[in-house]
DNA sequence: CACTTGACCTGTCCGC
DNA sequence: TGCGGACAGGTCAAGT
């Protein structure tokens, strides 16, 4: 589910909603997904407060003062949803995906000494939440080897090109999607870039032109910043901080509208399976 | 090292 | 309505 726009919502929730907030408690029955003990929790989260809300590449950073940050990763179908004194929350009941919570798909829940709560949800139980110190977050292996932020403002066209040399023999969805090239791009951006700058996702990246290279780079950034301020994609599950559905995929051009009429050129956009994931293109405009 | 595929889970949808 | 199979937004560990 989440990429970097999603991801980003739901930290620039957090930071409006759980900042200064201090945690009373913690529950959670989840060893493969949260496998610290209680008593790395009753040390590094209880009496603690909530200093900052970071976040690198799909991965959320939740800092407290003990020193220790709650790195966080929604994988496909995780949900981190704050709930104040209403059951509702903030937001209105029609616009929320979630009901009353805790429910069956909550996996960790914090309680915070205003008596406002902090939910992770998760369906599949791909995602995780984990207890590092803050100064050893750096050294974890995935932060180690991530690419760049795309939507830095001193990551150039140049740089993007520079970041596929590494992966000449794949093809450039293949090469979107890995991590270690460019930090944050998931299925449903790397479909809407490639359909923006007219490229097929089949197309071996040694084949891409550095003319194509630029285009994709500003595709890149205009669909993930225009994502940021619709509030990411809901497709099936996800949801912002409020429990709230992101408004993206009323903007997607190829993203789950297979059998319908291609945005630039009419034809019919077909949807196929590559690089593993299922994968939107129009055959007639991008080559 | 680069590349591909399967595994991790639960739920839903589609065809028979 | 039941059942099997495919599929779902992400990453790893294995295999070649």
């Amino acid at each position: 589910m989440p990429e970097l726009p999603e991801v980003e919502t739901v930290r620039r929730g957090l930071m409006r909603l759980i900042v200064g907030k201090s945690i009373e408690s913690e529950t959670h029955d989840w060893p493969k997904g949260f496998p610290n003990s209680k008593s790395d929790v009753a040390q590094f989260m209880l009496g603690a407060e909530v200093t900052d809300v970071r976040r690198r590449a799909k991965v959320l950073l939740i800092e407290l003062s003990s020193g220790y940050t709650l790195v966080t990763h929604l994988k496909m179908t995780g949900q981190i949803v704050f709930r104040g004194d209403a059951v509702f929350g903030a937001g209105h009941p029609n616009d929320s995906l979630v009901g009353e919570l805790p429910d069956k798909s909550t996996r960790v829940t914090i309680d915070f000494s205003d008596g406002s709560h902090l939910h992770f949800n998760d369906q599949r139980k791909f995602g995780w939440m984990k207890l590092y110190p803050t100064l050893e977050v750096p050294e974890i292996d995935f932060m180690k080897r991530v690419g760049p932020e795309p939507l830095e403002d001193d990551f150039t066209a140049k740089d993007f090109a520079a970041r596929f040399a590494r992966r000449k023999n794949t093809s450039i969805k293949a090469a979107l999607l890995d991590q270690t090239v460019v930090a944050g791009v998931g299925n449903i951006y790397a479909d809407e870039s490639l359909w923006g700058a007219q490229i097929d996702p089949r197309r071996k990246v040694a084949d891409v032109t550095t003319a194509e290279f630029r285009k994709l780079y500003e595709e890149l950034r205009y669909v993930m910043n225009l994502a940021i301020e619709k509030g990411g994609s809901t497709d099936k599950n996800y949801v912002n901080a409020d429990g709230k559905r992101g408004s993206y995929m009323d903007f997607a051009r190829v993203f789950r509208r297979e059998k319908q009429p291609c945005p630039r050129c009419g034809a019919t956009i077909r949807k196929i399976k590559h690089a593993g994931r299922g994968t939107h293109v129009c055959e007639s405009c991008q080559h």
